[in-house]
DNA sequence: AAATATTTTAAACATTCGTTTGAATTCTTT
DNA sequence: AAAGAATTCAAACGAATGTTTAAAATATTT
């Protein structure tokens, strides 16, 4: 077996403090001695393990990035067969490396969603380049797969509606609660998977309209 | 002429001062002195004309969602007259509002976008109850439309996909010129109108599927 | 013009922020 | 068990935060 990385456990404990308060609150407005206090660690581990509160902040983010980008790459590989790929497929192989990452996450489901969508959403902070690398990556493998999918398409159609699907899955991801709040608590009690199907089939609609 | 309320100089330059920086940073990060000094204003006037930091957050916020939300139900009631109204019609009655209050808006168009992106995407922070309310009679009002418009749809079904537009246009919105970045420049210059006309188009299908 | 109300101002409030220090402690290796 | 490296710790740093105060300045009304 290989010691990759010693493992430390106030380093986890950091980052995992840090995952639930920023998937509550945000990454802007969660402070260095709330993040120590929840995981019982003095103030100056963060600056010792991270360097600062942003390295924080993108170590966090990169770890729960890297996993589903790199799932998005692989079943786009896997779809690069012989036959025709459809933007059904496409859609979903881009949607569902995310809700099988929660099964892993020590998170909770609820928060484990609420913080994807903010690194999806959230842009007060810079994305670390570690990760918009990702996702230039992950956009120029589904990009092509896309137009060939759909002809007819040109890139910017395609890029644009990307981003649309985008849109969808961050706001609906941090804010899956604000349809019980609207709707007086009658709407939104169902379980992931459904509001995933319910994603996909709206994107996926408005992708191929 | 009626003197509703007195027009104040620093009231409004507080409030512009305020919207254009939210805009660009998002509400959390920006400190009541950085719009003190931006609208060339005391430090204590912001307490003195809206209470608190958190008070011209509301007013700015409520200043800015009123007239596109009143906007939304003038059309409504618009359409509802003896014929049936069709899904494209009320997609583009719910989005069409918000783009012509930027012609009315102080701010640039590219901060307007951004800052309307805000208060419907960001939620660090809880939007005032006034919005709130705004937001529970629009939903109100178009939830049975949208039923009656595809019959077979639940309610359910209706909140979730108002939901999703909502994603759509938020993530947009904020996010317009990630578009340049992710792509190396070369996708994302556009007339807002253009990219409009894709929001619809998007969110309309995805809404009929 | 005097009296009153409204608005602006500089200065200070207590808190909190991210970061830094250098010594104490723990762990690992010799 | 001794030596060395890695980690943790309490304490303090200066800077920035939102808010408050009470006096000064301006506008409005009498």
């Amino acid at each position: 077996m290989v010691k990759s990385e010693s493992v430390n456990g106030t380093r986890i404990a950091l980052m995992e403090a840090a995952a639930a308060l920023f998937a509550e609150k945000g990454f802007e407005v969660v402070s260095v001695r709330e993040i120590t206090t929840l995981a019982r660690a003095n103030v100056a581990s963060v600056k010792y393990h991270f360097g600062s509160r942003v390295g924080l902040i993108d170590a966090v983010v990169a770890r729960m990035a890297k996993p589903v980008n790199d799932e998005r790459l692989r079943r786009i590989k896997e779809l690069e067969g012989p036959g025709a790929v459809t933007v059904t497929e496409l859609i979903t192989a881009f949607f569902e490396p995310l809700f099988s990452e929660i099964q892993n996450s020590p998170l909770s489901e609820k928060l484990f969603t609420k913080l994807m969508g903010r690194v999806v959403g959230d842009r007060s902070y810079e994305l670390p380049e570690e990760v918009m690398g990702q996702f230039r990556e992950v956009a120029s493998c589904y990009v092509p797969a896309f137009m060939e999918a759909c002809p007819g398409l040109s890139a910017d159609d395609v890029f644009w509606r990307i981003h649309f699907c985008f849109g969808v899955l961050a706001n609906t991801l941090t804010h899956r609660d604000i349809l019980k709040k609207i709707s007086d608590g009658k709407i939104g009690d169902e379980k992931l998977s459904v509001t995933l199907k319910r994603i996909i089939d709206f994107c996926d609609a408005g992708f191929r309209q």
